[in-house]
DNA sequence: TAATTCGCTAGACCGA
DNA sequence: TCGGTCTAGCGAA
C-alpha cells in the first residue's frame, strides 16, 4: 500500500464509460492522476405502483438519437420516500444519466440524488477527502483499493501575481503584462521585460516570454495561489497569451473561468487554484476578521500587522517605462504574493478542515458559501445513514418560502444611561445546542408518539423524542468535537505551542455548527424546514426571558438581553453570587445547553434613541483594565467618517474611563473648531458605502451613487459590490450634489457644516445627551456646573 | 450564486 | 419649507 493526498476529483469519457481520476501528491511520486473504472454514475427513480414492471421497463429502456443507449442496472433499495419505491439506475456515462433524468418524469418516475455530480458523488461513496491523505494499491494507473487515511496535509504551494500596463480603460487583457512574481516561502522569481536591469529583476524579451516563465513557474506546484485571481490574474494571462497567440496550460490544460453569480471562478485540472481574496471574503462574511476595505495593503496591516506601501498604477507604469523608482515598483509586486502567500499559510488549514467534512476539493470549499458547506456535509452524512437526500426546491416553492419569514430572536429595551457594575451572561452555542437538545430536525417533526408530546415547542412543533434526528445528529458530535479540540488547543498553548490546525479545526466546526439553523431558514436549502426553525427561535425566546425572570428573582436587574445573552446589574452582589445563578440555571437546563459567565464590566452606557425610548444593539462597556467595547455605534460602521468615529470613541472613554463629561464636551468643541477653520485632512472625512447594485437599478439616489454616476461619466469603473469612498463638498445644494468621490476633491475642499451637523454632532450628542448635555452645549460655550456629574 | 431575523439611522422622495 | 414615509446600508446576534 501507499500513501499520498487527495487534491481533486474528476472523471474522463472513454468510448464506453466515465471514468473516475484522482489527483494527488506525495513526495516520492511529485503529483500524479489514478483511475477507478470500477465506479459507475447513479441515481434514484421513485414509483409507487407495479414495480416489478417498473424495474424491467427501465433495463430496457432505450435512449439517445444517433447511437442507441441503455441504461446499465436498475436495482430495488430498501430507501423510503413518501412510501414510494426507490430504484437505484446506473449508467455508463455522466452524459446517460443526465439524459435520462431528463426523461423521468415522463415515464412516470419521481427522481433523487439526481443532480448530486459524479465526482462528488464517488467521494462521498468512498468516503474519501480532498485535503486528507489515502492509502491506496493500483497497478499502472488503475486503482485497486483505496481507503482514507488521516493525516496532516502539506504541498507545496507557490503564490502569483502580475502588474500590468494602466491604460485610460481598466479591463481584463487590454493591455501589456509587464511584471509578474512568483513565490513559494524559500525561491522567489519576479520577471519582467523592456525595462532597466536591476538586481533582484530577471528580464526577458518580451511579453510573450514572461507568459511562458509564468506557465512554467505555476506548472511546478500543486496549489497555486493568487490574490484575485479569479476575476484578474488568471483570466489576464490567459487573454494576454491568446492575443499573442501562444499557449498557456495549467497541467496541460487551457484555463477556463466558471461564471459564478457576478464574478468569475478559475478552478484548475488537478491542481488547486486557491484565490486568497475569495478566503479572506469567506472570512469577512462570517465575522472571522472585520476589515474595511479588502485590499493586500488592508489585509496585510490589519491580519499580519506589517505595513505594506501601495504602487499607484501611473506609478508602476512611469517605474517600468523610465526606471526610476523601479526597485519600488519589482518590491510590490514581490510582496503582493508574499502576502498573498501568507494569507494561504495561515488560513487554509481551516479550507483543509472544511473540505474533510464536507468532501469538497479545496479549490471549491474556499469559494464555497456557509449554505453549501451544510448542505455538503448533510449529504455526505445522509449517505452514511443510509437515507435519501431531498431535492432542491422548485423556484417557485423558493418564493414562498422567502415571503414567508420566520420570527426571530428576542431583543429586551435596555435601560438607558450609565450603569455600573455589569456582568454579562451568554448561552454557548444556543441554536445549536436547542436543535440538539430538542431534537429538531426536518424529519422528527410531528411524529405520532404519544410519549413525544411533551416535546414540544413553544410554537406548537413537535419533535420526536424516540430516534434521534439528522441535525442533532451531526450537531451534537460535532459539537462535542468542538469542545475536546477547543481544550486541547488551550492546553496545548498553556504549554507553549500554538497548534494552528488543532485551531482550525475547531473554528471549521463553529462556522458550520452556527450556519445549521440559518440553513434551516435558507429558502433555497434541500433540507429547509419552517417547523425547526421557527421551533429554534421559539425555545430560544422562552429560554432567554425564563433566564431574564430567574436572574430578577436572584436579586439582580437585567439591564439588557440580545437573543443568547443577559447583562445583568449586579447592584450590592458579588462574584459568588453570580457563580451561583448560573449554577442555578445550569442546573434546570437541559444537557447541552449552556449559561455562560462572558464578562464584567466596571461600567456601560446605553443611549436614548432620536424617537424616544432605548436603543438596541448599541452600547458601550469598559472591564477593570479600562479596555472599551463598543457595540453598534457609529464608531464600528464603515458608513461614518473618521473623524466622526474617532471622536465618539474619545467622548465614549473620557465618559466611561474618567466620568467627565465636560473634557468631552470641550474635546468636540475643539474638533467643531477644526473643521470650521478648514483645517482636517480628506481622509478623515471620507464616508464609504458599497455600490450594492447597479446605478441605474435605484429608486433612491444617495450620495454614494449619486457620487458614483459623476465618477462614471468621468470614465471610472465602478461595479456592484464596488467599496466608494467619497466626500461631501462645497458645491452643491442637495447632500447628493455634494457629494464626490474622494480621489476628485482637493484638500480643504469639504462642507464644514455638514460634517458638524449630521457627522460629528449625531455620533456625539446621544452620548453626552445622557449626561444632562444638549447639541447647544457642544455648538457654544460651556456647560453651567451641577449638570454634568453622575454618581 | 445567495445562511437567518432584529434593529438603527440617514437621506431621498413626495405631497401639502 | 416642512413633516411623514420609504429606500438603503450596515451592524448584532
Amino acid at each position: 500500500m501507499q500513501k499520498a493526498q487527495l487534491l481533486d476529483a474528476t472523471y474522463t469519457d472513454n468510448e464506453e464509460r466515465s471514468i473516475i481520476q484522482l489527483y494527488l501528491y506525495n513526495k516520492e511520486k511529485g503529483e500524479f492522476w489514478l483511475k477507478d473504472n470500477k465506479f459507475r454514475p447513479y441515481l434514484y427513480a421513485s414509483c409507487n405502483d407495479d414495480v416489478e414492471n417498473k424495474i424491467k421497463y427501465l433495463k430496457g429502456y432505450t435512449f439517445g438519437s444517433e447511437d442507441v443507449f441503455k441504461v446499465e442496472n436498475v436495482t430495488l433499495t430498501k430507501l423510503k420516500a413518501n412510501d414510494e419505491t426507490i430504484l437505484k439506475v446506473t449508467f455508463d456515462k455522466v452524459s446517460h444519466l443526465i439524459q435520462v433524468r431528463k426523461e423521468l418524469g415522463d415515464l412516470g418516475f419521481g427522481k433523487y440524488e439526481h443532480d448530486i455530480p459524479f465526482w462528488k458523488r464517488y467521494l462521498i461513496d468512498t468516503d474519501l477527502e480532498p485535503g486528507n491523505w489515502v492509502t491506496y494499491e493500483a497497478k499502472k494507473e488503475q486503482i485497486i483499493k483505496i481507503e482514507k487515511l488521516d493525516g496532516e496535509f502539506s504541498v507545496p504551494t507557490v503564490a502569483f501575481d502580475i502588474e500590468t500596463w494602466a491604460g485610460k480603460k481598466f479591463g481584463i487583457g487590454l493591455e501589456e503584462i509587464t511584471m509578474s512574481a512568483t513565490v513559494d516561502g524559500k525561491r522567489s522569481r519576479i520577471v519582467s521585460h523592456n525595462t532597466k536591469k536591476i538586481r533582484g529583476l530577471e528580464i526577458v524579451d518580451n511579453e510573450e516570454q514572461l507568459i511562458k516563465i509564468i506557465e512554467e513557474e505555476l506548472n511546478k506546484y500543486p496549489i497555486i495561489v493568487t490574490y484575485n485571481g479569479d476575476n484578474f490574474d488568471l483570466p489576464y494571462v490567459k487573454d494576454r497569451a491568446k492575443k499573442a497567440g501562444i499557449d498557456f496550460e495549467i497541467n496541460g490544460r487551457r484555463i477556463k473561468s466558471k461564471r459564478k453569480g457576478m464574478d468569475n471562478a478559475v478552478e484548475l485540472y488537478g491542481k488547486q487554484h486557491i484565490d486568497a481574496y475569495q478566503v479572506m471574503r469567506f472570512l469577512q462574511r462570517t465575522g472571522s476578521v472585520n476589515i474595511v476595505k479588502l485590499d493586500l495593503e488592508n489585509v496585510s496591516e490589519k491580519v499580519f500587522g506589517i505595513k505594506k506601501e501601495k504602487v499607484t498604477p501611473s506609478e508602476g507604469n512611469n517605474a517600468w517605462k523610465t526606471g526610476v523608482g523601479l526597485a519600488r515598483f519589482v518590491d510590490y509586486n514581490k510582496k503582493d504574493a508574499e502576502v498573498t502567500l501568507q494569507i494561504v499559510k495561515d488560513f487554509l488549514p481551516l479550507f483543509i478542515e472544511i473540505s474533510k467534512l464536507t468532501s469538497q476539493t479545496l479549490q471549491t470549499s474556499t469559494r464555497a458559501s456557509t449554505s453549501m458547506m451544510v448542505e455538503d456535509l448533510l449529504v455526505k452524512e445522509s449517505f452514511k445513514r443510509g437515507v435519501l437526500v431531498p431535492n432542491k426546491p422548485k423556484e417557485n416553492e423558493v418564493r414562498v418560502r422567502i415571503n414567508n419569514p420566520i420570527k426571530g430572536a428576542f431583543v429586551k429595551e435596555p435601560l438607558a444611561g450609565l450603569h455600573e457594575n455589569i456582568s454579562v451572561l451568554d448561552f454557548a452555542s444556543l441554536y445549536p445546542s436547542i436543535i440538539i437538545s430538542h431534537n429538531i430536525s426536518p424529519e422528527t417533526v410531528n411524529c405520532s408518539h404519544k410519549e413525544c408530546e411533551q416535546n414540544k415547542s413553544p410554537d406548537g412543533t413537535i419533535f420526536c423524542t424516540k430516534k434521534k434526528g439528522l441535525f442533532p445528529e451531526i450537531l451534537g458530535k460535532m459539537l462535542s468535537q468542538r469542545l475536546k479540540l477547543k481544550a486541547e488547543y488551550k492546553k496545548k498553548k498553556k504549554e507553549g505551542t500554538d497548534d494552528k490546525i488543532l485551531f482550525a479545526k475547531q473554528w471549521a466546526l463553529k462556522i458550520v455548527l452556527n450556519s445549521a439553523y440559518g440553513y434551516l431558514g435558507y429558502g433555497r436549502a434541500r433540507w429547509y424546514s419552517r417547523e425547526c426553525a421557527s421551533a429554534t427561535t421559539a425555545w430560544a425566546r422562552q429560554y432567554i426571558h425564563q433566564t431574564n425572570d430567574q436572574a430578577k428573582e436572584s436579586g439582580f436587574d437585567v439591564l439588557y438581553t440580545d437573543t443568547d445573552s443577559c447583562f445583568i446589574l449586579m447592584n450590592d452582589k458579588k462574584q459568588k453570587d453570580v457563580e451561583n445563578f448560573l449554577d442555578k440555571v445550569n442546573g434546570e437546563l437541559p444537557g447541552s445547553m449552556e449559561l455562560e459567565f462572558d464578562g464584567y464590566y466596571k461600567r456601560g452606557i446605553f443611549v436614548t434613541k432620536k424617537e424616544g425610548g432605548a436603543a438596541k444593539k448599541r452600547y458601550a462597556l469598559m472591564d477593570e483594565k479600562e479596555n472599551l467595547k463598543i457595540v453598534g455605534f457609529e464608531y464600528v460602521r464603515r458608513d461614518w467618517c473618521n473623524l466622526a468615529k474617532e471622536t465618539q470613541r474619545k467622548v465614549i472613554e473620557l465618559v466611561l474611563k474618567d466620568g467627565e463629561p465636560e473634557k468631552a464636551a470641550t474635546y468636540v468643541r475643539g474638533v467643531i473648531k477644526d473643521l470650521k477653520e478648514g483645517k482636517v485632512p480628506k481622509k478623515e472625512l471620507t464616508i464609504i458605502t458599497m455600490m450594492k447594485r447597479k446605478p441605474e437599478d435605484y429608486d433612491s439616489i444617495g450620495p454614494h451613487v449619486a457620487a458614483a454616476k459623476k465618477a462614471i461619466a468621468k470614465g471610472v469603473d465602478i461595479g456592484v459590490g464596488s467599496l466608494l469612498s467619497f466626500i461631501i463638498t462645497k458645491r452643491g445644494n442637495t447632500i447628493s450634489e455634494k457629494a464626490l468621490l474622494e480621489e476628485f476633491v482637493e484638500e480643504g475642499n469639504y462642507d464644514s457644516n455638514y460634517y458638524i451637523k449630521n457627522q460629528i454632532l449625531p455620533a456625539v450628542i446621544k452620548i453626552i445627551r445622557e449626561l444632562g448635555y444638549t447639541e447647544e452645549d457642544l455648538i457654544q460655550g460651556g456647560k453651567q456646573a451641577g449638570l454634568g456629574t453622575w454618581s
